[in-house]
RNA sequence: GGGCGAAUAGCUCAGCGGUAGAGCGCCUGCUUUACACGCAGGAUGUCGGGGGUUCGAGACCCUCUUCGCCCACCA
């Protein structure tokens, strides 16, 4: 519809601008304070003022109606100073009486509130501005063509100079600027197209409401509600030449036609006039947003029944940002449900802000924005993707941080590095993994069992829209698992030229290079370049020209998974981490070949280390190895490291320091036996083990058991190493 | 005035009812033939304060403090 009302015009576009793309900015100013007479008395009121200028404008004065100090003037009349229009004092709940004092002057076509007032009093409303803010001929002649701001000291000067200004104090005040021009905008009197956005926002709220279209993170829907339940009548036309043009033709009484096309609009007007008549076509354009509103099925052919429109509306996910709920998710709604009668987007998933290394939102007008050219110069574009998506964590913005990508970058590299060595080390074309199942050794199947849990774990993330734990589970899968543990069980088998090694070699390439393929895919959507570059190099067959062309991983290696396997695998890797922490601690060196025995009580541990011992020496570089179920034969002279299945011995003939190694051990004992009685403390609380669930209690159980045998061992282990410390 | 979010290791941040974590930084040792943008090992926390719920609380509830943001208003 049109209307006639008050619009945040900016006076130096020449357009009328959302309220949304008003920015509010503190300003110091003063309140001016001013006396207008009462006519035909002795009696004045005092009115306060920010912007002293707008008085031309006046209409009235607005008292509250039960205002003591003023019951008795309302209806009163008031003599303008300068102008010298009479204008009447009118009771008023606008008016704040704890406010200034309690009095206020109205200029119904200057502010949106005093517009208000002015309907209610049928107050004339006085255009006292030009489209360039600068005073019109409805102000007295001195001030004619003044620009605001000059006009305004003018008119101070001149209130001055007729002893109408009481005071002036200084005062900070919130004034609005237009996010574009720059310029304070101005309440302007225009006629205006108008959308009647409270009627088209109420199926969107029900249809969040009904979670037919659902916010992530959820709580965005707060915004999105507070906004759409208090909406205003929306402002769609815009002085500006680009733009769809508004489909409105005027005839030449004003009257106005709006129809699709301009032919439609002639016959119409043509039988409204009875005769031909010239149409004159509205120049006003539509709201950018408007335009934008329209997206969701202008694009897939509406008006037309196509079939895109059949399959694509509505849309699976919006992915946007925070600050265009107001301006487009909010509009796409209200023309989706009205339209189309349905949503435009299931989902609306609210990213993060990228914000600069001081926290501040970058903008193209503020200049601080990171260049990613430049980022991508430096540490590469996959580096700089993966770093935004790992740090894309819902409901929290992003600092852009250096180290943060120069860490990625660093896994970029790491990727590379590790496909260099599967590429140099394996020949020739790999065979499918299903021709050799039932030659896959532990670690290889350790390995799918490792890859199917990380794809599972990131198609979950993803399906949750969770970035960040998606990119840490590539990142753990790829560094932590596939490069330091892997790769490294595997180095033997693919360095070994025996014949009698060769079927095993071949195991261990084909799953190398399956892992590595399987990776590449899943990891392809957030590091599109690396990952492309090395699926083109790998041995494999492929049935697409690009890997973007390929099938995401997904449920597939869904059977590579065995749980009992990776427990047990555990053992094996925690023998191999504490041998290392022996070294580590004793200065032994990462190359020296040393001897180890691990001591494990139950029988099928030590079978599953029996089967892993050659894993065991290549990894922690041993010489021999002995895997026995007690301590008995082990020399004296050790090092000792206990964990909760096994107790690993390093002989250190005379290199071991007992005073220390005592000392070490002592620690743990206090550490170990500090946790037992908390923990028994807890299981002798009959409250915790008749109300926590049974899982929970058997669990706490279980650990004191194998706290008490680590206990056994340690104070074992220590008081021999306290014995040989007195004896030397 | 209304609303939202955040406060956890030196830094950037996960965890959101059952033994406090990651990356970077820091410390120790390493030319280990994929990688020093690396390898192995290590240290580091009254989880902002105070109440409460619970067998059990960074986690849930209340409250306070401090930061950040959004909306409205400001004669």
């Amino acid at each position: 519809y049109r209307d006639k009302r008050l619009v945040t015009w900016d006076p130096k576009l020449h357009t009328a601008i959302s309220d949304l793309e008003v920015e509010p900015r503190e300003v110091k100013g003063h309140f001016w304070h001013l006396r207008y007479p009462v006519e035909n008395s002795n009696e004045s009121i005092v009115v306060a003022t920010t912007r002293p200028e707008t008085m031309l404008g006046d209409t009235a004065v607005a008292v509250h109606p039960d205002d003591e100090r003023y019951k008795h003037l309302v209806g009163k009349l008031l003599v303008l100073p300068l102008v010298g229009r009479r204008i009447p004092i009118v009771a008023d709940t606008y008016s704040d009486p704890e406010k200034g004092t309690g009095a206020v002057k109205i200029t119904p076509a200057h502010d949106f509130n005093d517009f208000e007032v002015g309907k209610r009093h049928n107050l004339p409303l006085i255009n006292i501005f030009d489209m360039n803010a600068k005073l019109t001929n409805d102000v007295p002649e001195a001030y004619r063509g003044l620009d605001r701001f000059v006009a305004r000291k003018q008119i101070v000067a001149d209130l001055e100079a007729a002893g109408a200004l009481v005071k002036v104090e200084d005062h900070t005040l919130q004034v609005p600027y237009g996010d574009r021009s720059g310029v304070v905008i101005e309440p302007w009197l225009t006629d205006q197209w108008y959308l009647d956005a409270a009627t088209l926002s109420k199926p969107c709220v029900a249809a969040v409401e009904a979670g037919r279209t659902q916010f992530v993170p959820k709580h965005w829907e707060k915004t999105y509600f507070e906004w759409m339940k208090n909406i205003q009548p929306w402002c769609i036309s815009r002085q500006i030449w680009w733009g769809h043009q508004i489909p409105a033709w005027f005839g030449p009484d004003g009257t106005c036609f709006v129809e699709e096309t301009e032919e439609q609009a002639r016959k119409i007007a043509d039988a409204h006039y009875k005769q031909p008549t010239q149409l004159r076509r509205d120049t006003d354009v539509l709201d950018t947003w408007f335009s934008s509103a329209l997206w969701p099925f202008s694009t897939l052919g509406w008006p037309e029944k196509t079939p895109e429109l059949a399959r694509y509306y509505p849309t699976s996910v919006l992915i946007t940002s925070f600050d265009i709920i107001f301006f487009w998710v909010a509009r796409m709604m209200m023309f989706g449900m009205h339209f189309m009668n349905e949503v435009p987007f299931k989902d609306v998933y609210i990213h993060a802000l990228v914000r600069d290394e001081h926290g501040n939102k970058m903008s193209k007008s503020k200049g601080n924005v990171v260049d990613p050219l430049q980022v991508i110069e430096e540490h590469g574009t996959d580096a700089l993707r993966f770093t935004l998506i790992a740090l894309a964590l819902q409901g929290r913005d992003i600092r852009l941080s250096a180290d943060r990508i120069g860490g990625y970058r660093a896994f970029v590299n790491k990727i590379w590095n590790a496909s260099r060595f599967a590429l140099m080390r394996v020949t020739g074309n790999v065979a499918p993994l299903s021709s050799m199942q039932a030659k896959l050794e532990e670690p290889d199947r350790w390995i799918l069992s490792r890859l199917a849990n990380a794809v599972a774990d990131v198609r979950k993330h993803l399906d949750e829209y969770k970035f960040a734990e998606a990119a840490n589970a590539m990142y753990v899968f790829v560094w932590d698992e596939l490069c330091d543990w892997y790769i490294e069980l595997v180095k033997a088998r693919l360095m070994n030229e025996d014949a009698a090694g060769a079927r095993s070699k071949q195991v261990a390439e084909s799953v190398l290079v399956h892992v590595l393929e399987t990776a590449m895919r899943l990891m392809h959507p957030v590091m599109p370049f690396i990952t492309e570059e090395l699926w083109q190099k790998l041995p494999i067959e492929r049935s697409t020209a690009f890997i973007a062309q390929q099938k995401y991983p997904g449920d597939e290696l869904a059977v590579w998974r065995n749980p009992a396997l990776e427990n047990s695998y555990a053992l094996v890797q925690s023998g191999i981490s504490a041998i290392r922490t022996i070294r580590a601690e004793k200065n032994l060196g990462p190359t020296r070949p040393i001897d180890a025995i691990i001591v494990a009580a139950n029988a099928d541990d030590r079978k599953l280390l029996e089967e892993q011992r050659a894993s065991i020496i290549a990894l922690a570089r041993l010489q021999k190895l002995d895997i026995q179920a007690s301590r008995a034969g082990a020399p004296e002279e050790a090092a000792t490291k206990v964990t909760d299945r096994l107790e690993v011995i390093v002989p250190m003939g005379d290199l071991l320091d007992y005073a220390a190694e005592a000392a070490k051990l002592a620690r743990q004992i206090e550490k170990t036996e500090a946790e037992r009685v908390k923990l028994t403390t807890k299981l002798d609380n009959k409250a915790f083990t008749d109300r926590a669930p049974a899982d929970v209690v058997a669990r706490e159980r279980a650990r004191v058991t194998e706290l008490e045998q680590m206990l056994v061992t340690l104070r074992d282990g220590h008081k021999r190493a306290e014995q040989r410390a007195t004896k030397t």
